[in-house]
DNA sequence: ATTTTAGGAGTGCAAC
DNA sequence: GTTGCACTCCTAAAAT
């Protein structure tokens, strides 16, 4: 036959390698924007945090904030 | 002789599997505590804040909250 | 001044959102690969192993299969 | 009340950090086994890699080794 | 049954 | 160079 058993697997490893690279690439720029963001004075650990802040619906973020302040009070933290 | 390197390393590798053991047993107890909190009505991911919180250095701890307020504010966040 | 210190921040954080997204795409792109292999009837976590296989040198990877041999028959494992 | 939701919420949470405290000990423990074959000059990494095969049933280990001699043979590894 | 979430392990980078 | 930190990956549990 045209096409090999062993000739298909390869195909797949071989689309798998090239996708990773790909994201390996953006994963290096991000870690560029965070390096520029700390060369001009942010703090990227908090940048990051803000991002995943970002990421949840504006409602949950608000109500897991309450109960954080809940639990923090409850326990004297602050 | 008495002891050849094939049983210093056997007895290397079970050394770390008895401490590997170990390690797990507490990790389910720790799973148990957060199950019996959350039967209790308390909400583990919050939980889980709170603990990452306390083990931080209380004056670090809130510099970066202030930092992390900035920052939000500065996004419009909240 | 045309560009404040918020909106740097700002720009900042949405290009990071946006190469978070570029490379959540192609985390799924790869799973869709993986997927297609396993429809295919290929072993996805053997798959996993080869690619990781594959990123190493060659020499490094041969001079360390060699010893996991070596301290398999140690251990009498296998 | 004797003991109020606060006391509680406070006792649920300490428990928490005196086990992650055991845990974390049981991990130093673990680290300085590996440190200690280290330096009688044992490969760590792949003392790591033997302790993962010895966790896997024999039969399922023996079966996917067998697939990845499979898989690296159809790509001309090794 | 599918999809999300958390914990753990391993890797690589960075700072010291 | 070594120690720690952060990111990734993967497995297993959980919720829907």
């Amino acid at each position: 036959m045209a096409e090999s058993a062993d000739d298909r697997l390869r195909l797949l490893i071989e689309r798998i390698e090239r996708l990773e690279e790909e994201k390996k690439g953006i994963s290096d720029d991000i870690k560029d924007v965070y390096n520029e963001a700390k060369a001009t004075g942010y703090d990227a650990k908090v940048m990051r945090i803000i991002v995943r802040l970002r990421k949840m619906k504006p409602d949950d973020r608000r109500e897991q904030e309450c109960v954080v302040e809940t639990y923090k009070n409850a326990l004297g933290l602050d």
